[in-house]
Parts: C-alpha cells; sequence; structure tokens
DNA sequence: TTACTCCTGGCC
DNA sequence: GGCCAGGAGTAA
C-alpha cells in the first residue's frame, strides 16, 4: 500500500522521465478511474483530450500520498495510487494488461501505465488550476514538511478523545501516513496505537513527531516497503520491508524488549504493536 | 464514532 | 469456495 515513501520514490522516479516531455494522446479504458469536477461538465475522456494531449508536463510533484502533475498553462491533475496502483514509464514499449486502466503516450516514445488492480486509486482533474487544487481540503500539512514543528503538530493531531492511530491516519491532520508507518512511528516513539489523543503530553507528542520523520526517511531511503504490489516509476520493488520493526510481524519478538508482537484491532485497520514497550499513559 | 462501500489477489 | 485486507469517501 503506497504511503509516503512509496509514493516520494514513485515521484523521483517519474520526475526525469516525464517532466518537459509532451503528452501525444491519453487513453483510459474505464470511465470511473477518473474524477472530473462536476462543474466542469465534461466526460473523462474529453477532459483528458483538452487537458493532457498537447500539453507539456510541467513538473511532478507530490502532497501525502498524492502525485501531482502539472502542466503548462497552470493546469493538472492528481494521482492517488490506492492499494495497489503504480505507475511505470515504459521507454520500449509494454502491452497494457486487464489492470492497466490509463496509459499517457508521450513523446519520444515513452508511456506512462496507471495500473491498478483494485481500483482504489484515482485521478482527480483540477477543476481550472494546476494539480495541488485538485486536493486542497482533501490533505492537510505534508508530513516530511520542514514547516511542521512539534507546536503544529501538537495542535492538529491534539485535544481528542480519538485514538492516536486513527488521529495518524486521518490524512487532513497530516498527510502521508498510512497503516504500516503509523504503527512504525508508534513503535519508535513507544506509544500504544489506543492511546487517546488528548492524553499525550508536549514531550511525547515530540518524540513521536521525531518517530514518523526517522521511520518516512528510512523508508525513503530505503525505495519504499513492497509488500505485494508496490513499485517505482521503473517497475522495481522496494527494499525497506526488512527494516520493519512490527508491521507485517505478529508473533515474532518485539526488536527491543523480546516481548511478542501482536496484532491488535485499532479504528478499524489491524494494527500491530508491542503491548509491553508501548505503553498507555496512566 | 462506527460501519459500509469499492475491488481483487491471496490465503485458508 | 469463502473470506479478508485496506484508503478514503460517505452514510448511519
Amino acid at each position: 500500500m503506497p504511503e509516503l515513501p512509496e509514493v516520494e520514490t514513485v515521484r523521483r522516479g517519474l520526475a526525469p522521465l516525464c517532466e518537459d516531455r509532451t503528452i501525444v494522446s491519453a487513453e483510459f479504458s474505464r470511465d470511473d478511474i477518473l474524477i472530473v469536477p462536476d462543474d466542469a461538465g465534461q466526460k473523462p475522456a474529453r477532459w483528458a483530450q483538452e487537458f493532457t494531449e498537447g500539453m507539456v508536463i510541467d513538473r511532478v510533484y507530490r502532497h501525502g500520498k498524492y502525485l501531482l502533475f502539472d502542466t503548462e498553462g497552470e493546469r493538472g491533475w492528481a494521482v492517488h495510487l490506492g492499494m495497489s496502483g503504480s505507475l511505470v514509464v515504459y521507454t520500449d514499449g509494454a502491452a497494457p494488461d486487464k489492470h492497466t486502466h490509463a496509459v499517457l503516450n508521450m513523446c519520444c516514445g515513452a508511456e506512462l501505465h496507471y495500473r491498478a488492480p483494485r481500483r482504489f486509486g484515482r485521478w482527480i482533474a483540477a477543476r481550472d488550476g494546476p494539480a495541488r487544487t485538485a486536493v486542497s481540503g482533501r490533505v492537510g500539512i505534508d508530513a516530511l514538511d520542514p514547516t511542521l514543528d512539534v507546536r503544529r503538530f501538537m495542535n492538529r493531531l491534539g485535544g481528542s478523545q480519538a485514538t492516536i492511530k486513527s488521529r495518524l491516519l486521518d490524512q487532513r491532520l497530516v498527510a502521508g501516513l498510512g497503516n504500516i508507518y503509523a504503527d512504525e512511528a508508534l513503535f519508535a516513539a513507544g506509544i500504544h496505537p489506543r492511546c487517546p489523543a488528548s492524553s499525550l503530553d508536549p514531550g511525547r507528542w515530540a518524540t513521536l513527531l521525531r518517530g514518523i520523520r526517522s521511520v518516512l526517511r528510512r523508508a525513503l531511503a530505503n525505495g519504499g516497503t513492497t509488500f505485494a504490489s508496490y513499485r517505482d516509476a521503473r517497475g522495481r520493488k522496494g527494499g525497506n520491508r526488512g527494516h520493519l520493526s512490527v508491521y507485517g510481524r505478529e508473533g515474532e519478538q518485539c526488536p527491543r524488549c523480546g516481548n511478542s508482537v501482536e496484532r491488535i484491532k485499532v479504528a478499524g485497520r489491524g494494527t500491530h504493536c508491542c503491548a509491553a514497550c508501548q505503553q498507555m499513559p496512566e
């Protein structure tokens, strides 16, 4: 499941292969993959024709788990990879399979293929501005934004009785964490996922923010985590799986205290933690 | 705050 | 053959 490190890895691969390239044509095999704002009054195919064909991709950037594509003329769209989505650029041809839902044909024969076997991902067209405007309101500050300090972090997520894990997963508060890195960050900080957010003191918030940064940066350095389907822009798997402490390690020894890693349910999500060294507050 | 929906590969 | 995970939007 692509989260911030996976999406950023894809972005780093895509940018040099897409930026300054002209889109020759865009093909969507399914209408429901592309969301066009209601008031744009256009069918996806027509939107694609009008706003991608003949356009030059200016910039590929990212906010949270969204990949953002800006074209010349201040237009753009956002891509969410969902659970199983990938964006891979082929330079010497590749046959789309039944899970390939969109293909951007670019100049020089490069093709951007969007595959999403579970079809949870979406392309979202911006109504009348750059890609960033397509996701405003859906995402809060990016988890790796250098201006996110402890005070802002605490103000955003605190003040709620909800579990800290559900707060970390709320993309409108801080964007980029999914189930894997929420569990890893809470483990790194020694905080139990069921802690009410309102119970954390400033010291714990600081530790948690450091934990988030640390697990995200390590994952990024390893090219992301691949469980099943995640691939980068060249189709390669990520190498971070072996660096996870608790996620996917139910029943194994906690790398910190040696107790058994548990899998519990928090906020409706499968959650991995060590009950011995991730504590609830008094 | 919880539950449902979407969807399919992978697992039992 | 059936069930489940899981992000995000929406409904109850």
